[in-house]
DNA sequence: GAGTGGTCTAGACCACCAC
DNA sequence: TGGTGGTCTAGACCACTCT
């Protein structure tokens, strides 16, 4: 899309406001009235400097900004694109419920089959360490306690949608397919029940934050998009926390659905 | 600090990676490591270019990475700071139960009572309008139907912390305190209960993402910092839709705690 | 006034992509 | 091969903060 054809707006060089936010305003106001909508090509830099006038240094920085809000996406030796946003799929709170778990399908297989997606599972490992002291905390066990951790990816369609690593105190995985790459059908929750620890009640702590470059790595993440993290812990009839999942995912890709007492 | 004492690693010119990534990786690197504590001024621009030998320009892209990744924060004319956390506020899934409302304090109160902060809600803007089409759906009201907006900014010790808007079908906030810049004490939930509306049941879904200029203005969000926006749903004991509140929040200053179902 | 980060210029060379 | 964005240089002037 030719810069002339998108920006009617000019500079006010007698303005406060930096040259280079003024054209980040036209741009993303372009991009607000789908002037320029979903998976548009901007006007190139060399356009841009030719519209404005500007050297490319300003135009760049505009760019940035834009993208840094998670509007845009730029492509090397293509172009910079107005984001598509991905679909989003909603994490209902009833997610972890005995009757999905029943059916013999972890709770990530559910929700990859409601969306008509292909689940997959890589870098899984399986070891025994100590866990963090934050994880320790919710566990209930000393720093030096030892606890199974089950670290993995998720995919859908080939593609990493969220990573996730699930603590479980050592004594309660012993014995079991827990400490397996491969715990069986319904997923570790269907094997602790095995061991007479009936789930009572899930807590979640939902937290958000840019992500880490290792993070952007294993998800493939954009710019401009924050992760969420998730802290679910499982408690089991007796009132023991029987496991820990810290899950982190690309926030523009979910939707987190809760239910809250009203009582 | 200056440079010379905080990195000791050197650049790699024959690395595939950019220069400006390495220096960041390096501060990053200082950071986690403490080397660098929460508060602590990172070496000025100059003393970088002298430190690597490179020009300013690669600098700051090596200082604007840690800026994105909400790591650190620059103040014009003073430096670049590492970035101390906020105080996280928790907020629990039954703070809105009605135990607490039957104190006479609408939910935020209680929040600030709890951290022993100083609450203050200033832009509050009452008025009737036709809903976005999102809330209309969530409320069951046609597009064109007529709403209460209640719209506001809370603040705690006179940092503002989030915004909200209130949507109330017209018909049921007729004649009530609702349309009132002061809805009087307990909010407006309570009056929805003296109405007949016993609240049964809320959802809440949560989305995170970057803010939008405007919000970093009301919110005065630093940079790297993403916010999370919950849109609740009130329903009463009829199964009616009687509220949708829309919030917006920083997430650094947040963690969301939610109970799940077992059963 | 000295030091800091913020904005902007005018170039250069490179890596990647599509034709 | 030409157009795209990615990296980098070497300057300039400005606005802000602290002393």
């Amino acid at each position: 899309m030719s810069a002339d054809a998108v920006l009617t707006e000019a500079i006010d060089p007698g303005s406060d406001r930096p040259v280079y936010k003024q054209i980040a305003d036209h741009l993303r106001d372009a991009i607000a009235r789908r002037r320029l909508p979903e998976g548009e090509q901007l006007p190139s830099e060399a356009q841009l400097m030719e519209h404005y006038g500007v050297a490319r240094m300003t135009i760049r920085n505009a760019l940035r900004l834009l993208q840094d809000e998670g509007l845009t996406t730029a492509e090397h030796g293509r172009g910079v694109y107005v984001r598509a946003r991905p679909p989003v799929r909603r994490l209902a709170s009833d997610r972890f419920a005995q009757r999905h778990r029943k059916e013999g399908m972890a709770a990530f297989t559910v929700e990859a089959a409601q969306v008509g997606a292909i689940p997959q599972v890589d870098m899984l490992i399986v070891s025994e360490a100590q866990p963090p002291a934050e994880i320790a905390d919710r566990l209930k066990v000393g720093d030096d306690a030892s606890v199974m951790a089950r670290s993995r990816r998720y995919l859908l369609d080939g593609k990493p949608v969220e990573t996730a690593v699930s603590y479980i105190p050592a004594d309660l995985a012993k014995g079991t397919p827990i400490a397996d790459p491969n715990p069986g059908p319904g997923g570790i929750y269907a094997r602790l029940e095995e061991q007479g620890h009936t789930l009572a009640r899930f807590t979640e702590d939902v937290a958000a934050r840019m992500p880490t470059p290792e993070e952007v790595r294993l998800l493939a993440l954009p710019p401009g998009v924050p992760v969420f993290r998730l802290v679910r812990t499982a408690y089991d009839i007796d009132g023991r926390a029987v496991e820990v999942c810290d899950t982190i995912m690309a926030a523009d890709a979910y939707l987190l659905s809760y239910e809250l007492p009203a009582h």
